[in-house]
RNA sequence: CGGGGCGUGGCGCAGCUCGGUAGCGCGCAUCGUUCGGGACGAUGAGGUCGCAGGUUCAAAUCCUGUCGCCCCGACCA
């Protein structure tokens, strides 16, 4: 996987926002192995088989020469392979047995960022890659609540994070059986609906129960003097979140970045003729764009001899950054500029002064906006329906759609089969009882259903 | 692994049916004019047509094999 400078300081941003997340609610930053001994993936059954099908498996340590470049040396068999770490449960809770004895020692609160590969049969670009960026969470707890609350409350901080930041607004749920994280009790999950009506699972939150911990035995003497089961979660969004926030606000004149998260938030463009007023215009333009730095926004300069303002302003629009000031002769004698916005394409003429002020503003309105604007766009892809036929015409179209179900395993197989539509998840904001559309069954609340990437 | 498609200058493609001097657009280089929404002109550099065989006087073009890539399906953060 490459990631090229521009896309990188956008997942930078990102991962700078959920650290201070992670941060505020207790957590620290730490590292684990890439490679997992094989033995450590058998041990929890379901984990096991969710990851089975996808490993990377490090055979061999050793290259030697031969006539024609290089083959693999079978003297260097390992005597145990070794797997690509797909997610690091296991790797982290062997680690765990030896840190934890007491409750004293609980809870232990860590979140890696680290690379996963999932050997994947297709890819998608920044959806499903062999290898991808992440952070996972993994937290031990000595109760079954605390963990629970841990799960719930890192799903909380997911859904902050999509809706304050990437301007993406999300559904929160849990996930049914058969969609549930291989060794996890529960997954929650935040579902986005994308421009194009298919929906995104953006990220999850698990709670483990005492898998991991009985798998490797990890046990803590209690207050009361037992030994007990460590209770756990593990939680992750990854370079995934890059993919929904460019399929969230994307046109089509190329990328929409929201400022929170925008490695450059402002860009200016001097436009000049000649040597003269170029000198003039850059003059102008430094004062402009010192006020903006010492405001603490990120600027730029788009000072480039060999490209013409309509370049400038195609490419900046193509990246997505969110404001353009365009600085000619014009300007410097009126002491304007023209402010231009990304995400309405919009452009106005407006004077200098306070201008750094009046920047910090519109940045927020313009995160404020395309927040409601993406939650105006989601909310016309939304729909609920009553029985299984007006559900199987709307599926067509995209977009989430509310239905009851009787929460059968094979009546969720057959509504797959039938329409390719998966639930998503079963939303946390709960609902009303009523009979399964396709079944007639009973159901506690409607579910959210959708086609997913 | 099943079904489709594609490999021709850096990128995107035409040429292949019907074998006969490798071409177009973009990009790149130099010079000049331009510069408030992806400029224009002139000149120029750059390809043994994925690879290996075969047919032929002659192969990008026909035949055989092979490698690679993309799309659709089964797997999934």
């Amino acid at each position: 996987m490459v990631i090229r400078p521009n896309g990188f300081a956008l997942w930078e941003n990102m991962k700078q926002a959920l650290d201070k997340m992670f941060s505020e609610t207790g957590h620290e930053n730490a590292y684990f192995p890439l490679f997992i001994p094989k033995s450590f993936l058998s041990k929890e059954a379901q984990h096991v088989e969710g990851f089975a099908k996808e490993c990377a498996v490090v055979t061999h340590s050793r290259l030697k020469s031969v006539d024609n470049g290089v083959e693999v040396d079978p003297a260097s068999r390992l005597e145990e392979e070794l797997i690509v770490r797909p997610t690091s449960e296991t790797i982290i809770w062997d680690s765990y047995r030896g840190w934890i004895q007491s409750y004293r020692d609980l809870p232990i609160l860590i979140n890696q960022w680290a690379n996963v590969v999932r050997w994947e049969m297709r890819t998608r670009l920044f959806l499903r890659t062999m290898e991808f960026l992440w952070q996972e969470g993994h937290t031990a707890h000595a109760t079954r609540d605390e963990a629970v609350g841990e799960t719930l409350q890192m799903l909380d901080v997911y859904r902050t994070f999509a809706e304050d930041y990437m301007a993406m607004p999300v559904i929160t749920g849990v996930k049914t059986e058969s969609e549930r994280f291989a060794g996890a009790v529960d997954t929650y999950c935040i579902e986005a609906i994308m421009q194009d009506g298919k929906a995104l699972q953006a990220g999850t939150s698990h709670f483990l129960g005492q898998n991991f911990a009985r798998a490797f035995d990890v046990k803590f003497q209690d207050e009361d003097g037992e030994h007990k089961y460590v209770w756990a979660s593990s939680w992750g969004v990854s370079t995934r979140l890059v993919g929904g926030l460019i399929m969230t606000h994307s046109d089509d004149q190329g990328l929409v970045i929201p400022p929170r998260l925008a490695p450059v938030q402002v860009v200016i463009v001097p436009i000049y003729r000649n040597d003269e007023q170029r000198q003039a215009v850059l003059d102008y333009a430094s004062l402009v764009y010192r006020e903006l730095k010492d405001a603490g926004v990120a600027v730029k300069l788009d000072d480039r001899d060999n490209y013409k303002p309509g370049w400038k302003f195609a490419q900046h629009e193509a990246e997505g950054i969110p404001l353009r000031i365009a600085i000619g002769p014009r300007d410097v004698e009126n002491n304007n500029l023209e402010l231009a916005r990304r995400d309405t394409l919009t452009k106005d003429i407006v004077g200098r002064e306070n201008i750094s002020d009046r920047i910090t503003i519109l940045l927020e309105t313009i995160q404020r906006e395309l927040l409601a604007a993406a939650r105006e766009r989601s909310a016309r892809q939304t729909s609920s329906v009553k029985n299984y036929e007006e559900f199987q015409n709307k599926i067509d179209s995209g977009g989430f759609i509310y239905a009851h179900w009787d929460g059968t395993a094979e009546t969720e197989e057959k509504i797959k089969e039938e329409t390719k539509a998966t639930i998503r998840c079963i939303p946390l904001e709960g609902g009303k009882p009523g009979k399964c559309m396709v079944t007639g069954k009973p159901s506690e609340q409607k579910v959210l259903f959708a086609r997913s990437y």
